[in-house]
DNA sequence: GGTTGACCTTCCCGTAACAGGAACCTTTAT
DNA sequence: ATAAAGGTTCCTGTTACGGGAAGGTCAACC
């Protein structure tokens, strides 16, 4: 299979595939002509990280779980704990995001938004008040 | 008020404060010994723009928010439209995490997390189901 | 056989917002 | 004289690719 099978299988990106054998995570094998043959293997590890991805884990811990994946002697305790740690960033990411929406939600509130240049969101951080 | 101090009163540090005077945010004057010499004035600036970066603004933004701050004849509604553009962006955001929290944390939650190599999680990467 | 057009290759730059660090200068204190 | 604590510029690295140039390859069509 062409990176462009590859792509259209996986629902990736060809630059992306292309990105991840730079990197070592998916190395496909070489036709003689040059082009990268993707094996049903390799489509699946793509396919495999591309979720993973989606779920939000970073690239490197996209190729750790691969490694966990690819071990049939892995301890699922291992998968757990890193999707653990994933689940608590991004619970401290949604916090933030609540704290920045809640502050910006209540300066955005108070603002008459007319033509006038009175505007208390300027003020605010103008002045760090904090109502 | 040399960088240092500018950096100590307005919290940011000095990498950043010159990073901002490359992309022409905040320009301080030079001393006769070529130091950057911060006014109260910028100074000011720069506390604007941490507290705007604090409220998830991009330094691009900033650079907006900066302009009109300094625009006596704005009209709030300018300011007021920036802001809520940048609200419905966090509200993207949060919804995407509560999405990725709301499913891996269900994969999490049916591992076993012991020392077996059965993992509800890889398997769902591995085959996209939903459960 | 020639020529399109779609596909592939490598390589290099750009992104956002800085952080780290090297090599070097200035100021102040001892 | 020297050492410490500031300052300066400049270059590299970060994350995960996207865009695009310059050029090779392949299948089809006239």
């Amino acid at each position: 299979m062409n990176i462009g099978a590859a792509a259209t299988r996986t629902g990736l990106p060809a630059k992306t595939i292309r990105y991840y054998e730079d990197i070592g995570l998916v190395t496909p094998e070489r036709a003689s002509n040059g082009y990268r043959s993707y094996s049903d293997s390799d489509c699946h590890k793509l396919a495999f990280v591309g979720r993973a991805r989606a779920h939000g884990f970073s690239v490197e811990d996209c190729r750790t779980l691969l490694a966990l994946y690819e071990d049939q002697s892995r301890a699922s305790a291992d998968v757990k704990r890193l999707a653990q740690q994933h689940l608590t960033e991004i619970e401290a990411k949604i916090s933030d995001l609540q704290q920045m929406h809640a502050t910006l939600s209540r300066l955005v509130q108070s603002c008459a938004g007319d033509d006038r240049p009175d505007c208390p969101i300027l003020s605010d951080f103008a002045k760090g008040g904090r109502g």
